[in-house]
DNA sequence: TATTGTTATACTCTATAACTATA
DNA sequence: TATAGTTATAGAGTATAACAATA
């Protein structure tokens, strides 16, 4: 439609169309100020939000086997292997081979990985409330409820 | 491979705690799901949703300063340089230098760009409604309306 | 044979810095 | 000096395939 030849850009005004109703595109562009947030939350400090999320999965599920893990957060178990491979060589993870299944391997939190998790749950936690900035109380929680809807299909807690 | 959604062991129950209230979480396994929507959507072809994107956004804009085009689809302009570089070596894009400031590179389709849009639009609009699986016509505006509200954050800081 | 995890390779996206050529 | 784009490098995340050890 308009279409600037030679003229300056006006002020960036640029048409995106059907792309605003883009499930894809809008998931995007969230979750890119969502990690703004987070990395600007935890500057300074080593924490990084896929690590810190399987320390806290790991937290509540103390010999949760690996593959699990990678299942239930769905990462690759690839990328888990080198992921649980840093947390243990940074002293946070301890594996475990259990007897009765040699093949797998159990993931516990060592004391240090404990004092890590605490250290930076405050923070955690508080990253939830900055992200949904601009969102009331009702609507962040519509938001979550939706998203969950997306996130866990076959989960359907909602009569 | 075959199933659209692979539905989870249910002998695997994880705690998650407050990950399950976590915005980060929630929007990435979303992303995930409306992500392998799309590629089961587009098995076959070439069509990957950051260069259809960017393909559409140019088809609106023609002209449209390849800078631009980074800022307004938050896209590194590294990245965006490569990601152009495929798309004209794919013949789908031309770029040219504008007199006016030789610095900047503006995009504009190809007659084969025009074509691969129109080929592939119907598509890449069913995919909104296929990604949306779950969600009533009412809820999915809802999700639409709040993730704008992140996506696109007003300028009106609330102190 | 199937499963658990590992290694290896490759590709996408991101982050950063240094560089060019313009302005 | 500042801007637009490029190149280069590094790293994370993802997708596959092949593999070892175990079941």
């Amino acid at each position: 439609m308009n279409a600037p030849f030679d003229a300056p850009a006006p002020a960036e005004a640029v048409e995106l169309g059907a792309l605003t109703g883009s499930l894809g595109f809008l998931l995007r562009l969230a979750q890119l100020r969502v990690y703004d947030q987070f990395f600007a939350t935890f500057a300074g400090t080593p924490v990084k939000p896929g690590e810190y999320t399987v320390l806290w999965v790991i937290h509540l599920n103390p010999g949760v086997p690996q593959g699990t893990l990678a299942r239930v957060l769905e990462i690759k178990p690839a990328h888990m292997t080198k992921l649980v491979q840093r947390l243990v060589e940074a002293g946070l993870v301890a594996r475990e081979v259990p007897a009765a299944d040699r093949r797998s391997v159990h993931l516990t939190l060592t004391e240090a990985g404990q004092a890590h998790l605490e250290r930076h749950r405050a923070t955690f936690l508080s990253v939830h409330a900055a992200e949904r900035v601009g969102l009331t109380d009702a609507e962040n929680a519509e938001l979550l409820r939706l998203l969950g809807k997306l996130a866990f299909p076959t989960e359907a807690p909602c009569p």
